[in-house]
DNA sequence: CGAACCCTTGATGGCGATCAAACGCCGTGG
DNA sequence: CCACGGCGTTTGATCGCCATCAAGGGTTCG
């Protein structure tokens, strides 16, 4: 790890409030890594060697079974990933690709399941990435049974919209066919769903989202009442 | 709590290794009560007040949206529920109803939270069991997304059928609708499901489940190459 | 300039949902 | 004790959402 960069990941959540000392071990060990666009990181049935910090840039985990595939979930910046598998000493079980270039710290996962029973603040940040992964999935799971894909697509949106703060314009993150899978459908449906949304307040116009009519836009996609904050 | 129960909780994987002090504070501010069948425990979108562990039972978690519902997840004996609204102080995400009569240990909240940053032993189990929910809904999401129903349905009863050592015997735990709901389909596909599964190497009858060829019904299921310790 | 790939749009097909009806089980009440 | 009604389950017929197949336009990159 280089000089400059110290500072910035020490302010990183999972790290912010631990001790000097455990800090100092922990990066002492660790390696803050570029890696370019679409290369796969790690793949589902590995050994979970290292904690992964996203640092910057965009990864995508996604799972395989009999020559389908479907991806799971988008990591942003500033979150780990495979938390999990690390703590449990279990393998992966989701692929990690990057979609953009990324710079990812790893952390050996020895030293983690280690320092998790050294430092309290470490510990209760581990809790809290994983209660909120958690209930990442839970909403992924409920939103994939109990909504059409249409309704999916304007919740996204609208979800996207929410992170930034309610802004009504965004850029989409990755390609459409990425986003596609993630929602649980195929490239051309979501295309077709993207038609269908004209007529409920929002355009998209290539990676561009306007958000015209946010009321009907949510009448149309039940949102959920309760959120995360993200 | 009554006395003669007292022993038993302590052996909850939970609570088994924290310190004595901890857990008499705990077990003293803690109630063991029992439920009827078919009683709701919570509402999602509530605030999470308890820690829930059922001790003996059956209880799903359920969610709803727009006038659908689907089931979410069985919880079993020996595990807390809903641990994650409690840790991040956050609205319950499911519901949770009882299948059939069900002793259950309620644990305020606040008190969990305040003992986690005490008792080094209950925070370990706390990851684990956050641990290992998280990866149960990553597999529930895998399978849904990745699976067609039949052989989603050939899967659960092999999952099952390793839960219990391997047995080729066993029953399914409650109802079919709840099972088909689980699965993500109706009744009527589940039972369409189970037909077609004869020519597998399963026979169900009633809630009898005989496995008569583990190898064509692998070979038909598909099954991850990697599972976890339940 | 051409090849590859993403995205879009249209046509067709299949999996699973919905609708419908019959059977079995069980609890209730006559 | 039996009749009845409710509900879960099964089986059959039909429908609809979404996947698949196919083709054309746009962009990127060698």
């Amino acid at each position: 790890m280089r000089p400059g960069e110290r500072p910035e990941i020490s302010r990183l959540p999972l790290f912010a409030e631990m001790r000097e000392e455990e800090r100092d071990r922990l990066f002492a060990a660790s390696f803050l890594q570029v890696f370019p666009p679409e290369l796969t990181l790690f793949e589902a049935g590995q050994q979970a060697d290292f904690l992964h910090v996203l640092v910057d840039g965009l990864v995508e985990l996604k799972a395989a079974n009999h020559g389908r595939e479907t991806s799971l979930t988008l990591v942003e910046p500033l979150h780990s990933f495979i938390l999990a598998a690390v703590v449990t000493d279990m393998p992966y079980l989701m692929t990690a690709r990057t979609l953009s270039a990324s710079r990812i710290l790893l952390v050996p996962a020895e030293l983690v399941r280690g320092l998790i029973r050294q430092d309290k603040a470490l510990m209760m940040a581990v809790i809290r990435e994983l209660a909120n992964g958690y209930r990442e999935f839970v909403r992924a799971l409920t939103d994939l049974k109990l909504r059409q894909s249409t309704e999916r697509i304007g919740n996204h949106l609208l979800l996207q919209s929410r992170r930034r703060g309610g802004a009504d314009n965004f850029q989409l993150k990755g390609e459409k066919k990425m986003l596609a899978s993630l929602l649980g459908m195929t490239p051309e449906n979501l295309s077709r769903g993207f038609g269908a949304l004209a007529a409920e307040g929002v355009i998209i116009s290539g990676s561009q989202v306007s958000i015209t009519d946010r009321a009907r836009l949510e009448a149309f996609s039940h949102p959920d009442p309760f959120y995360d904050p993200l």
